[in-house]
DNA sequence: AAGTTTTCTTTACGCGCGTAAATTATTGAT
DNA sequence: ATCAATAATTTACGCGCGTAAAGAAAACTT
């Protein structure tokens, strides 16, 4: 390998005997040229060890093979798992993934977006913050190329959305608690980050309705993206004076469980099913760590890997046809019922 | 904004003014022009919303503005913490970073150093598997930018390598635990992925042996990176069977000590420091789920930032000199002791 | 105001590749 | 072997920008 170093594509061809557009059609589309030609190329390549420059490539590509995908927090392990799902169905078709993190802040969202902008992608997978992200910001970028929002929505906007059916899961769980013990209270966010929270609160309220039920809802102040210490903290609070109405919780998600747990077990409350436990908690997505929690949570399940599928599959497709759907697609998982040791 | 598209630097040197020389003088350092000039040059920005064409831009340059930034797993909290902490020092001098996850595999690792050769970096910060990574692929790399390692040590490879000093972290906390309780076992995995682990091995038992007290070491199996289910499912079975030869476990890291602790939970073994609590766990890194766990754990904290700032820091001098250092340098941060209830 | 220095403009070429058109070579079927 | 269909080659141009050289203009000196 690599006998001596090759400059550009006009020395490869040289080298490897095969004309220069030849050479350009094969790194487009290996298949698109004959197949002796092909190997006469490929072992060619073994032995110079030549790359086309990726820069000179997509420099008159209108549109190159890159995928922007955008996630709000790298640092959740739910969105880190997600956007390995989608890197990887981006691989898997040949495109180019670029994986950005907002890192919790909106401001990192224009900024990731705005410099995707630059990378001409061919398509973008964004995960918004929502309706805090910025709007405008979004529908600038989905006039240039076609964007698929996963994970949460922005109402209308957008080729897509591909996400969880939040009021179908949250009914599950509420059933699920209403028939095996007292009914929930709700513990959630005064301002949520996210509009997957105000879909389950709403879920909650129907479901609570549906079953003949008062709810009981707990909203928390707390700023940004330390879910857990606000649980902990706030939920803590609430626990230690006595506030919640019945022996239950339902955590708007895991992260917040996750803190409550840590709240209840500091304060020596037992929570689970078992003798002694006047607590249950229950939470919602199936957090990589809710089967590490003491005792380990009762939650839904999302299907991480059919909504990153789809998703990508989804944004496939229009780059496929070469053109915007007519209408908006929606397309909505169910969650299912995780039971552990909390709940 | 945005009056009309611009197409090139050309059409935007007729609207603006400004001969396209200057225009490219001043995308490269705004500082490199009059001011007078620049202020002309930004209202036109303002009104004309045009960016340089980054493909068109890189083609000729021998070396980006971009800077490699690959980490084993950004699916572990630490990572994604420390390569954020890593993207902004980048960011704030002017460069591009690209971060990259090898997903905990080595294959994915050497495709990450592959693609990234593509993009010519200027240099490379590389969180490499350690021993498991492919030493021939970094130091093909390394013979076209420089790269600093961080966290785990390829032993006189690259330029630099940054991390926390093992000996003197496993130190801490072992003196503290023989202090305050019966002496520690270790509990560590019989494969690791990382020559951290092998450190702070030979740091426990080196320490140990100053203290005077025998080692005791329980290695588990398992592959891979879930090692909170191997800590959970393996260490659950050595105290299940009641193996442990003290009541104190100091873990190699905390993504164990948080599988033992819910192990521990599960058996009604009560850990920690109070009345009735029968054993004490300690981790080290003190992961951002630490103070979490119940009971919250205590560990050893990495300086995180110190380490990001610090290697992203090496590298820009070495950018700046333009000249590889004489010598390989290394760093080694002080952990320090975060006392939680678990110990 | 004249001279010096700094900055900008004009002109021109090159980077590595995509791609189109015309031509030649190869393949496969009859 | 012949002819049509397919694939490769030759030639040539363009993409958007970096950058060098020479001259013009503006900004500082004194």
């Amino acid at each position: 390998m690599a006998e001596r170093k090759i400059k550009n594509m006009e020395e490869f061809a040289a080298v490897s005997g095969i004309s220069r557009p030849t050479l350009s059609k094969y790194f487009n589309d290996p298949d698109s040229v004959r197949s002796s030609t092909r190997d006469k190329i490929e072992r060619a390549l073994a032995k110079y060890d030549y790359r086309p420059n990726v820069y000179a490539i997509n420099q008159n590509r209108r549109t190159t093979k890159n995928i922007g995908v955008v996630v709000p927090n790298l640092a959740d392990p739910f969105f880190s798992e997600i956007g390995r799902e989608v890197e990887q169905a981006c691989i898997a078709q040949g495109y180019s993934p670029i994986l950005m993190s907002s890192h919790g802040s909106v401001a990192q969202e224009v900024k990731n977006l705005e410099a995707l902008r630059a990378l001409k992608p061919a398509g973008v997978l964004l995960a918004p913050f929502g309706r805090a992200s910025d709007r405008a910001q979004i529908e600038r970028i989905n006039r240039d190329v076609p964007v698929v929002l996963f994970d949460a929505n922005v109402e209308g906007a957008c080729e897509a959305f591909v996400g969880t059916d939040n009021s179908q899961s949250i009914d599950l769980i509420v059933e699920y608690l209403c028939r095996s013990g007292q009914p929930p209270c709700f513990f959630e966010m005064q301002t949520p980050s996210n509009p997957n929270a105000n879909k389950r609160h709403q879920a909650y309220m129907e479901s609570m309705g549906r079953h003949g039920f008062p709810a009981h809802v707990y909203k928390v102040e707390g700023d940004g993206w330390g879910f857990e210490e606000i649980g902990q903290k706030q939920g803590g609070k609430l626990l230690y004076e006595g506030r919640f109405k019945t022996d239950t919780i339902l955590c708007s998600n895991d992260r917040l469980a996750i803190g409550l747990l840590s709240a209840a077990y500091e304060l020596g409350i037992g929570v689970g099913l078992g003798d002694g436990r006047k607590l249950r908690i229950a939470g919602h997505d199936d957090h990589p760590f809710s089967r590490f929690t003491c005792p380990s949570l009762t939650t839904i399940a999302q299907d991480y890997a059919a909504i990153a599928n789809r998703a990508a599959g989804t944004l496939f497709e229009i780059l496929d046809t070469q053109k915007r759907p007519a209408d908006r697609m929606e397309t909505l998982y169910s969650g299912t019922l995780v039971m552990r040791d909390s709940a």
